[in-house]
DNA sequence: CTGTTAGCGCGTTCAA
DNA sequence: TTGAACGCGCTAACAG
């Protein structure tokens, strides 16, 4: 039996308004009013233009709509990964608010350099998006300018910029790896390690811990970078290797939750206490971060509200409301669990 | 300075392919084929096209060029919840997929009832994409009249159907509820529980292990139903919730790693032992179940496999290919490691 | 309250 | 190898 290959390409939904308007007795504009401005529309008409949809089963057709209107009810989403909780927990909560206001996400995965961002962009504004969404404030300079003269609005998440394409809502990565820096030489560590993903900001977030702690230490930082997403088991190896390399009594400050968990568990398969022999400092206060044994003292950044202010700044401006600021600083804030030790005082006197 | 609100919707980007066409002093055809056929136009006007359009800075409207060709290249995708691995790596691997050919990703959370979902597919059939995903084989009868009449290729995922809408690929998910069941009886426990996130699919794996464990042991099976999706604190309160009922010594069936990981967490923090006083067997195998202490038994499933599948049929019925298996079942695998004791002989003795 | 007329920017014929 | 004409299905004016 040859394979009957190239076949049909039917795809029927042959209904169009003007069908619906013939089976009810009206013209076309009608029941184009009728479904988006029900209020202009007699009651009786309305009603059996209604009935004729029912029957047809007619779908509008959003592609010529947005065509005619130059309006997509789209939006552009593009973040590194989405099977990551730190931009799937942003993506929700931006696209619960969009979504009661009838905005669909179209959605697509960057990987995390630049140019693969730039030739996504591209292809994503060819949909005409009302508006888009984008991951950090680095971006190819033929990108920007393909967003610019879009003229629609962009809003650039997760980092600051003094000169956004759009508008920005982030923090400072330098200021919070400053403050958990701080936060250790206060609480008298005098050794210190980073464990890291190989991320731009978190890169940035190790080097101003780094910088600060030998500052205030005079010590100087180990660290380890993990190539790839941050996983469990990239904590655990990035430990065990700390301890092989002669790592002793210290603060390990990991570049996210998920990497601080994974020192958690090797520390409890090498039978070392956290706190007493080490005190580990996550990033991001996920979900489990305060669920975790011993629970985990941990930077937190509110990715939902990351995700929600700038829905509803997109929302504005898509209003037409002008002005709304350029550059929304949500801030961060140390949060202290168990996984440090509370009291002051020399520490990390045995290292290595 | 009161607020001018309502402005410009300006929205330039008015280049056409007409616009560009005279500039390079061709028709707008002209410009159409050397953009999605360049072979068929001779090489010094293609070369006075591409400078044209890298003048002009042109962007092609996908739009337009779907409602004249009927063909959207979008992807309808309907999950559960983004932010959950379970699902997030399974659309990574068919975003992938289908990313190479030029497709790209409509995407919406429909939350976990058929009613909510049905919406959602009218919504997303409007703007008229070339194949749809869906979660599961349960839809309400609207939802699956309208899939049909929209007469593009449909995949449903993890799970099965003897009467798909398109097709689907899933597996067997009261097959898998026994096989851990089997598995539980074979390592000699006679004394179980179940931790369950409230899902539909979670709740027939749920059931078929308590039937086969009961029918194997005699002995009845406990079980915790956990509101909302699946986290390891909510793990962690479900095992403390069954050890202060009483629960003792047996073994533990999570519907998915996550809730495992929490039991694990909570036996940790209240000094038992795993797998000495409790077994516990998750579900899913996610990447960091291996790297967990003690690392995790559970139930493998290819998240990655079941996209990448999905979408190659997906991709075959796209391109004309005709007469896919409308079933597609990929099974699972209990991948047994130190969570559970590995040793037969009678167990749970002193339970209760 | 309803209809008429014009496009929106492309692909798809058909002719040349 | 190129162009003219047409239409995809809808919204946006403007009448009436």
């Amino acid at each position: 039996m040859a394979p009957k290959a190239v076949s049909t390409q039917s795809k029927a939904q042959r209904v169009t308004m003007a069908a619906v308007g013939k089976l009810a007795g009206v013209s076309q504009v009608t029941v184009s009013r009728a479904l988006s401005n029900p209020s202009v529309v007699s009651p009786e008409t309305l009603q059996r233009i209604e009935k004729a949809i029912e029957q047809t089963g007619f779908v509008p057709n959003a592609l010529a709509g947005a065509l005619a209107s130059n309006k997509s009810r789209l939006i552009s989403v593009l973040v590194p990964s989405i099977n990551n909780t730190t931009y799937a927990a942003m993506v929700q909560a931006f696209a619960e608010q969009l979504r009661h206001q009838g905005y669909q996400l179209l959605l697509s995965e960057t990987g995390h350099t630049p140019e693969e961002e730039e030739a996504l962009i591209k292809t994503h504004l060819s949909r005409r998006p009302d508006a888009v969404m984008l991951t950090g404030v680095d971006h190819t300079p033929s990108a920007r300018k393909s967003l610019e003269s879009a003229a629609i609005p962009v809003a650039e998440l997760w980092d600051l910029s003094d000169d956004p394409i759009g508008f920005c809502v982030g923090f400072d990565h330098t200021a919070a790896g400053r403050t958990v820096a701080d936060f250790a030489l206060a609480h008298g560590h005098r050794n210190a390690a980073v464990i890291y993903a190989d991320d731009e900001r978190a890169h940035r977030r190790k080097a101003a811990f780094s910088q600060r702690f030998t500052q205030g230490s005079g010590a100087s930082v180990a660290d380890i970078a993990l190539a790839g997403p941050a996983t469990i088991g990239g904590g655990r190896s990035a430990f065990a290797e700390l301890l092989a390399q002669g790592f002793g009594r210290g603060v390990i400050f990991c570049s996210s939750d998920v990497l601080a968990h994974g020192v958690l568990i090797e520390a409890q398969a090498q039978a070392l206490s956290i706190p007493q022999d080490f005190s580990v400092i996550g990033f991001g206060d996920q979900a489990f971060a305060k669920d975790l044994f011993p629970a985990l003292t941990t930077v937190r950044v509110d990715r939902e509200q990351l995700g929600r202010l700038a829905a509803t700044e997109l929302l504005a401006r898509l209003n037409g409301v002008t002005g709304g600021g350029k550059r929304h600083d949500l801030g961060f804030e140390l949060i202290e669990r168990a996984s440090t030790q509370s009291k002051k005082g020399e520490r990390d006197v045995a290292s290595l």
